[in-house]
DNA sequence: TCAATTTCTTAATATATCTTATTTTTTTAA
DNA sequence: TTAAAAAAATAAGATATATTAAGAAATTGA
């Protein structure tokens, strides 16, 4: 299994003994995913949260009328899971599929609880990464709500210039709330 | 200072001792607003993170049209800060100003890094904390993508009533991301 | 390599939401 | 209590974005 990109994922943030590295490592399960394939659907259970080693993922809600949400995309050195209903032990509000092919490290609920019980330090490193994961959402939510379509798709590119040159321009239009046509005339007319 | 309700909003999640307490409770200062007071101003610096006792607050980000975004609002028992430039030491993106005579203790950026330090455990509370924030700020995305504004409006005076009836319809407005006009026409054409 | 599928673009028309202006209602402060 | 200020409602016209449909380009899978 590979483990030293996520050991240094973790150690950005907080510092960890052999011995609890390797109690930590034990914890995960690797998973390899082809392109399409789901790594989680809407209304099933959700409950793991998976460290990218490599590949694309998207995360994207479809509601009653069928319209496609981008809730967020994650690329190598990133972790992703459908955060709500992972912690809260609800039924999936979002899919995850694979838009470029996977690896992933998959680490449970159950062994999350536990590895707070064993090493209470990784309460920090879990404090930090959703202190980043709340201000990257607030800080969306504020574009979402102050700037027109294009603006948003170009801080979009700017922030992100690797999953956008990556992912289909129709999950980038899903992601920026507008509908792939219109992201094409917008961006047709911006030259 | 009235420390019951911070306390009980700590040790729902965490459990401190007296001494603990005490502690905690001297990194804190108390602090009274009357309405329109602002507690943060855009461009300033962020150096609090503040829990409301009473009172209600609203964090909004201006843009450079002058076009108001409401980020949040904050009630009794309710954390608020502008968290990314509190966490990053950068000039604050929001604005928090009083919508109804508030009493708040706030806490520094220095203190709580001390806090840590003391009392590691309070890295499992804010842990808690960041993740319920994510998780509402994740919902609010994909609301926002996949609602129109008339069902945006219904979610929020479901889910916050006792806000929906104690802030202005504008600023309503402000958070839904639509025009106080508009959401004037979408309640009227309702009945 | 090639047929099939998916994605992207374009354009016409439709709809949601905004802008501006005015009037009415509510709130504030002296 | 009342005048002033702020908020809310209404409505007409403007604009951003959606929908539908079709064709062009790119990607996929056999």
């Amino acid at each position: 299994m590979k483990s030293d990109l996520i050991l240094s994922n973790i150690c950005q943030y907080i510092s960890l003994s052999p011995v609890e590295k390797e109690y930590f490592l034990n914890l995960l399960e690797e998973e390899n995913l082809s392109k399409k394939e789901f790594l989680l659907s809407q209304g099933e259970s959700c409950n793991h949260i998976y460290f990218v080693n490599s590949g694309i993922l998207r995360a994207f809600h479809i509601n009653q009328d069928g319209k496609d949400a981008t809730v967020m995309f994650a690329v190598k050195d990133w972790w992703i899971t459908d955060m709500y209903c992972f912690l809260n032990v609800l039924p999936s509000m979002v899919n995850i599929q694979v838009v470029a092919p996977c690896s992933v490290l998959k680490l449970s609920k159950n062994n999350l609880d536990k590895l707070y019980d064993e090493i209470p330090m990784f309460n920090k490193f879990f404090r930090i990464l959703m202190q980043n994961a709340y201000c990257r959402e607030q800080l969306r939510t504020i574009q979402n709500l102050s700037l027109p379509a294009l603006e948003r798709y170009e801080q979009f590119i700017k922030k992100y210039p690797h999953i956008a040159n990556a992912v289909a321009l129709k999950q980038i239009a899903s992601y920026l709330g507008i509908t792939p046509e219109f992201l094409s005339a917008i961006r047709a007319k911006k030259d």
